[in-house]
RNA sequence: GAGCGCGUAGCUCAGCCGGUAGAGCAUCUGACUUUUAAUCAGAGGGUCCUGGGUUCGAGUCCCAGCGCGCUCACCA
């Protein structure tokens, strides 16, 4: 279409950037089969809430998508399909919901059956949907929805249905070597709904019509028997069945899947083929870990949520953590945020110098379809250059700062580079946001302080009146040089080796900042305490000294 | 049992299409001493798990092995 388009193209061609792997495949496929649009899917079991892995799997179909897009110029439409397996049966009443008893009297139906225990949507499942949806608007994922209930009730599937009823037996010898003998033995890929109970009933089968279309079933409590449409809905499939069906009837070229499902890929795989289909292209990513190395699940309610993962860091941020490494086990928990966080600005910071060669294997470029914003880079003195300030660096700032008010970290940022404002770097003082909910979180809590002794509580007392005695609103160097002042006289803290020190007026030694640090902020290091007294405030100074000495900061730490 | 992944400096890791082994932290030395975080200069430190193969050349590609981790084999 355009010159430029196409010279991505060709770059694009090139990139070995997982996403330009993944997108190569679908190339394949459309030149092979010629076919004029191409459609994604992500799959959901909507029996609980979204999780961090639904995300993952949504921004990282996205960037393939985009990829595929790029390569092929946009002359083949794409779609991505949110497909919710809401016809499945509900197995077991949620923990954190409300109203179980009434959601435990529907178990067994399908999720589009069962009452919204949250009373807001005729049913739990469609409850789960908007929870689904509200979720993919709000990071504004491009995708459209699909409800298996009414996929299924509307006939949608049913050509593919009666076909696999027709390759019934082939199905089954795809099947049940995967299974013990003791489930193979009353496996059958239809699952009836039950017309009386309205459950979705997993029992053998006692008779497959192809002809009419239906299987024959008992129902094992009365000895009732049954016969059920395969087709509009009167049967929901077995799920690896389902996945084939699916895969077939909606045409579905690309998919992808956790390593857990390798297996199960491979099983749907075969019976898509054996449907006369052609399983999507796809790839296996590896399993988010949580704290202790252990695949994070949705039931363990271990690991990360992506709610947790927000509060701390942005969304972006967790768009580089699904974009990095997919092939690698990696842990999802608090502690690898700020690495995710900081190695996400280094890519955006580096983009604007790069080649396109590199930006295409740059991880801003996927995160931010192909148009990564410019960095925030602020500058100090001369250097021209600048640089942005990192998550880690703000972190120390706080835990030095002791603070939980973003304007006293700006009043620190602003002493390094006086034309830094919240306004000219709106990403730094998201960050900054941020970062001072972390502080609050998991730095504050590991704080050590420790007790003063005689000398050093009578050094703060005084440290404490002097500072009562300055003018309003002093500045950071009236306070610096008061700390001197206060310490000069105090045999412990003097240092008659410091530059410019006399018998008469002898230096003061690191000691006496060292103990400030760690009697009144809990750190061995800290600011310069002149600075941070000017921002933080001679009130709030003084309370925290009273605070320190009446043993506040001692009795909170852990033992 | 099968599948996936990992093994590089003390620690955490990067290393793209094969071309003289890198970063951060830590350590050490030095600068600075009204100093102390976001500083500065420099240094030490590696059998790239092992053994083969391909190659002019392998941390990188291939094969085999060792070690570690996870996943699957009931349900989704």
């Amino acid at each position: 279409m355009n010159e430029i388009a196409s010279q991505l193209a060709a770059f694009a061609s090139q990139s070995n950037a997982w996403p330009f792997e993944e997108a190569k495949k679908l190339v394949a496929r459309v030149e092979r089969t010629g076919q004029k649009q191409v459609l994604f899917e992500t799959g959901y079991g909507p029996s609980g809430l979204p999780h961090i892995g639904t995300f993952g799997e949504v921004a990282r179909t996205t960037m393939v998508r985009h990829a595929f897009e790029t390569l092929t110029e946009g002359r083949i439409a794409t779609r991505l399909l949110a497909f919710s397996d809401d016809l499945d049966g509900l197995r077991k009443v949620p923990e954190n919901i409300p109203n179980k008893e009434l959601v435990g009297a529907h178990l067994g139906k399908p999720l589009t059956q069962v009452p919204d225990p949250f009373g807001e949507y005729p049913s739990f499942g469609e409850h789960n949907n908007a929870r689904l949806r509200a979720f993919l608007d709000a990071f504004g994922f491009d995708y459209e929805f699909a409800s298996a209930t009414q996929y299924y009730q509307s006939g949608r599937f049913d050509a593919t249905l009666l076909k696999m009823l027709a390759r019934y037996d082939a199905i089954q010898e795809i099947m049940l070597p995967s299974l013990r003998a003791e489930r193979a033995a009353s496996y059958a890929p239809f699952l009836p709904i039950h017309p009386r109970t309205g459950h979705v009933m997993q029992v053998p089968l006692d008779e497959i019509d192809v002809a009419r279309g239906l299987v024959a079933w008992r129902d094992a409590e009365t000895g009732e028997r049954f016969e059920t449409p395969v087709t509009g809905g009167h049967c929901k499939l077995q799920w690896k069945p389902d996945w084939a069906m699916r895969w077939c009837a909606l045409g579905v070229d690309y998919e992808m899947a956790g390593k857990d499902l390798i297996d199960s890929v491979k099983l749907s795989s075969e019976i898509a083929r054996a449907l006369d289909g052609a399983p999507p292209e796809g790839f296996n990513y590896e399993l988010f870990l949580d704290e202790n190395g252990q695949k994070i699940s949705k039931s363990k309610g271990n690991g990360l949520t992506i709610d947790e993962w927000l509060r701390y860091a942005s969304p972006e941020s967790l768009a580089f953590f699904m974009y990095w490494k997919p092939r690698e086990a990696k842990r999802l928990y608090f502690d690898v945020i700020p690495k995710a966080v900081d190695e996400y600005l280094a890519f955006l910071d580096a983009y604007p110098r790069q080649d396109w060669k590199l930006r295409l294997g740059n991880p801003a470029w996927h995160i931010h379809a192909g148009d990564p914003p410019p960095p925030e880079f602020i500058h100090h003195g001369a250097d021209a250059k600048g640089a942005a300030i990192s998550f880690g660096m703000l972190l120390n700032l706080a835990a030095v700062a002791n603070s939980e008010d973003p304007a006293v970290l700006w009043g620190f940022l602003r002493r390094y580079a006086p034309e830094a404002t919240p306004e000219k770097f709106p990403r730094l003082d998201r960050m900054i946001h941020y970062a001072v909910v972390y502080f609050r979180d998991f730095v504050r809590p590991k704080k050590v302080y420790r007790a003063a002794d005689e000398v050093e509580r009578e050094a703060l007392e005084q440290l404490s009146t002097a500072l009562a005695a300055l003018p309003p609103g002093p500045s950071a160097e009236d306070v610096q040089t008061l700390l001197y002042d206060v310490a000069r006289p105090i045999p412990r803290y003097q240092n008659f080796a410091a530059k410019g020190a006399t018998p008469e007026k002898p230096g003061v030694s690191n000691d006496w900042f060292a103990m400030l640090y760690q009697i009144l902020l809990g750190e061995a290091r800290g600011p310069r305490f002149g600075s941070f007294v000017a921002l933080y405030g001679v009130d709030n100074t003084r309370a925290l000294i009273a605070d320190a000495l009446a043993g506040k900061f001692l009795a909170a730490a852990p033992v």
